[in-house]
DNA sequence: GACTATAGGTGTACGCCGTACACTTGTCAA
DNA sequence: TTGACAAGTGTACGGCGTACACCTATAGTC
């Protein structure tokens, strides 16, 4: 079960090769990552990987791009609030999934599935009535918010209710902080019998900003930015008209 | 200015080597830091460090908490919303000055700094009227917000209004994407002329989610946990009564 | 079926990394 | 002056990404 237990034979391809990759980082998470290690799991050495990808940063690239692609994208028609609430939700799960990508997603430069979702992000907020302004800061507050939710979860590392309290107690003990810090503790006695949900934690947040953009998307709301006067979305199915 | 250009002499200590690594990683990012580069720039050989310090883990583990050291801990007597928006205005611009820490600051284990401005914080909040659950959860969307921002501003690379358009254009131009994202196009085009600027942005996304708060703050508010009646803020001067 | 071009797997090597372990040396108390 | 001990040194090991030259198995042609 150590050595070459996938994919039969040798005959590598860049999807498999990209695959491979992906179930091992999801596996032994981004440190126990390394070429060596993939090109072991795929029974091949080391130097075959450059067959199929120039190297290890193109590799992440497309080991993000998988992740994007297990996204939702939003439609354009339609509500606009629950397609970015689903969006929200569905990207939280597939960095539950692929943790090891929570540091990747905004770093690496952005293959096909994320330019195709940030695209139908921003025009499902233009087409829900945001103005460009206010469609690029609900863009960036929503995101913001997505995957440093994500990384707090990440850290934490708890997911049933149970281990929340158990690992915050943990914690706080592990320092004997709790006299100097009394809030701390107050968390760390309190909330193992709180029923702390990390889904529940994630959605009372994202309502919370999604209620906040609901507020402010009226054409009347206001512009921060220097904007001129109607502005209406690209035109719908074509490329826009961009002077 | 390339060799042993700080601090005189040998006869390092603790404190010394901390902070010429965090001024390294200031200068040359996480990438380019190691415990050999740090070394030589200490004027000393590698294995010199490890009398100060376990290991490199231990040493990011300080570096961070010297990061959380510059972070504004808010008082906890006083307007919360007024000392929250301090605080994560404070926090974005540490990571700012310090972008290497970005992905680090809820990986590492805390240290007293963390714990302080953590305490601080929850202090304020339930000084401020928030139930213990409603604190949790401002807590936890107050942070996610302020590091994926600043996780964001660090990639996204452009400070001055005028360089956001342009990386933009760069961006998808060099993707050849015009023509399939219609409303990344739009970005791309209209940004430029926008006076886009990330503190502007940032302070909008803050604003919106502390006014989310205010709004969930009253006792009345929505307890979405396994609640008691009242929950009294532990007493203020020492520790609280913890059963 | 034999021939050959070439895509794809191999072997070796280099310079980085973190750090274990045994050593020398500089400093300060007695 | 001495000697203990903290602090800096030198050497070495295993792991990393990957450059470069090499071999080989397949596929297209005759």
């Amino acid at each position: 079960m150590t050595e070459k237990t996938n994919t039969s034979r040798r005959r590598l391809s860049r999807p498999l090769v990209l695959q491979a990759a992906v179930a091992l980082a999801d596996e032994d998470g981004l440190e126990g990552f390394s070429m060596r290690r993939l090109a072991q799991e795929l029974g091949v050495v080391p130097m075959a990987l450059y067959k199929h990808v120039a190297n290890k940063d193109e590799l992440l690239d497309g080991m993000v791009d998988i992740v994007f692609g297990e996204i939702d994208s939003p439609s354009i028609d339609g509500d606009w609030r629950s397609a970015m609430r689903r969006r929200a939700i569905s990207a939280r799960a597939a960095l539950k999934r692929h943790s090891w990508a929570i540091g990747l997603m905004e770093i690496r430069s952005p293959g096909p599935a994320n330019l195709r979702n940030h695209n139908a992000v921003m025009g499902c907020l233009r087409e829900g009535g945001f103005s460009f302004e206010t469609a690029i800061h609900a863009y960036s507050v929503q995101d913001a918010y997505i995957y440093g939710f994500a990384q707090q979860e990440k850290t934490l590392g708890f997911q049933t209710p149970g281990d929340a309290g158990e690992a915050a107690q943990r914690r706080a003990q592990s320092i004997g902080a709790f006299d100097d810090y009394p809030y701390l503790a107050e968390i760390a006695t309190k909330l193992p019998g709180s029923g702390y949900d990390n889904a529940v934690e994630f959605a009372w947040g994202l309502d919370l900003i999604l209620d906040g953009l609901d507020r402010r998307r009226t054409p009347d709301g206001n512009p921060t930015v220097a904007s001129s006067a109607a502005d209406p979305a690209p035109t719908r199915p074509g490329r826009p008209a961009l002077t």
